[in-house]
DNA sequence: TTATTGGATTATGTCATACATAATGCGTTT
DNA sequence: AAACGCATTATGTATGACATAATCCAATAA
């Protein structure tokens, strides 16, 4: 009864309520930094780090685990682990599930497809061959009619700016839109995105393609900031 | 000792290689999408999950490990495991280790910066209040000589453009920013990009102040591009 | 009655041990 | 010299035990 109340006391030093594989874990990030590391190097087996670290095979087997969940190394039976040279990209794939994200997100992520879009018209420009441009033809030639402001073809529209990231040539950013597709097509769907209300400076996939063959890397890059502006006028009234 | 040559019978079947954690672990997360699970919702316990797929708690915690990992879910004591909205770029974070990445992914990064840096642009000028821009005049003031042609200063260049992705309001933006920040530094730093050349239709830091000030979104855009036009001068020649 | 206390309970966290399995190397046999 | 079998090694899986934090609930004291 003398002073148990623990609650109220100050002085508290914030006790780390980290377990111990999540110190391990860390543990193990650390060193592989500080020792400068390439990929291929090998890891200290499991037993080993066990005498190292002080605890037992579970705890370093779970960090471990961890570490290969995030790409950094990988095992093979035998050998023991190695350093990997990670995929960035698998990582978010795997965590991206539409419907578990939040909604602000969401947008976020939507927002980061405009910006892309937008940045990556000089990649595009630069990059396209006479191929990419008579395949992108290819496809607006099989286009619904846009004026008639049909439906929204979500699958053509990723069609096309599918199309855009693949001649970007760079495969961060290819991965990247097949990666983000699923919460696209979410956001498409769950009407988050109001319908295309074509005004008078409305550029088509048609015009895009036009500009990208006769044009130059300015007017694509402008265009493309046009084409777009639907979007755009949700977040800017 | 009658036919123990197993590996030369034909009509093999392609065996999965996969460990058994390896498959919980996709069937778990098989099980949150088709559940539609929202984040708070529980999933079965430990030894719950021991009977429903027949495999030993180590391997189910083991799957749940990766799964918490990926920040899919997490667990606390009594309570079980519940689902989570996971933190996208959490992940990047622990494995965006520069001197572990190969060069290509790397070089990819840098070149995702100048896409994302443009695209910006729009979200930018849309939103930079007066405060914003006062502060981006702030920045440029106490900023080295740049007509000197002096060594490129990277830590203000970091503070200028960190300030621009704080004005985009993005905050998947922001911390993209952050994570990648090491990647950039390390670019710098190893000579893979050349020192700047400026040339008579160079972007200075203070006239992109300035065109935010007193431009308009276009304008503020292709200055945006030629200001990094000389990092694209190393892929485009 | 109300608030506090102190188990009892529950599910995750950690430990220890044993065995299974794949990869590798080495020596024996033919 | 090539093929086979065996021992070795380090990760993968299984099992049982106990530690620990969170929670509930009943007993107790104000």
């Amino acid at each position: 009864m003398t002073d148990k109340t623990k609650n109220n006391s100050l002085n508290i030093t914030a006790v780390d309520s980290s377990s111990l594989v999540d110190k391990v874990e860390q543990t193990l990030i650390d060193l592989l930094i500080s020792e400068k590391l390439n990929p291929g190097d090998q890891i200290p087996k499991e037993l080993e780090l066990t005498e190292m670290l002080g605890v037992s095979r579970t705890v370093i087997r779970e960090a471990l685990n961890r570490l290969k969940t995030i790409g950094l190394i990988e095992s093979t039976k035998r050998k023991g682990s190695t350093i990997k040279s990670p995929d960035l990209l698998f990582l978010l794939k795997k965590s991206l599930i539409p419907n578990i994200l939040d909604q602000a997100t969401l947008k976020d992520i939507f927002e980061l497809r405009l910006v892309i879009e937008i940045g990556m018209s000089d990649l595009i420009y630069n990059r396209a061959t006479p191929e990419d441009i008579a395949e992108l033809e290819q496809i607006v030639a099989t286009e619904p009619d846009s004026s008639k402001e049909v439906l929204f073809d979500v699958d053509h529209e990723i069609k096309f700016h599918g199309k855009l990231y693949q001649i970007s040539g760079n495969h961060t950013l290819i991965d990247f839109q097949t990666i983000l597709l699923p919460a696209f097509r979410y956001v498409y769907d769950s009407g988050m995105i109001k319908s295309p209300d074509h005004d008078s400076k409305w550029v088509s996939h048609q015009d895009l393609v036009k500009i990208l063959k006769d044009g130059n890397a300015n007017k694509f890059r402008n265009a493309m900031r046009k084409h777009l502006d639907r979007h755009f006028k949700g977040y800017f009234k």
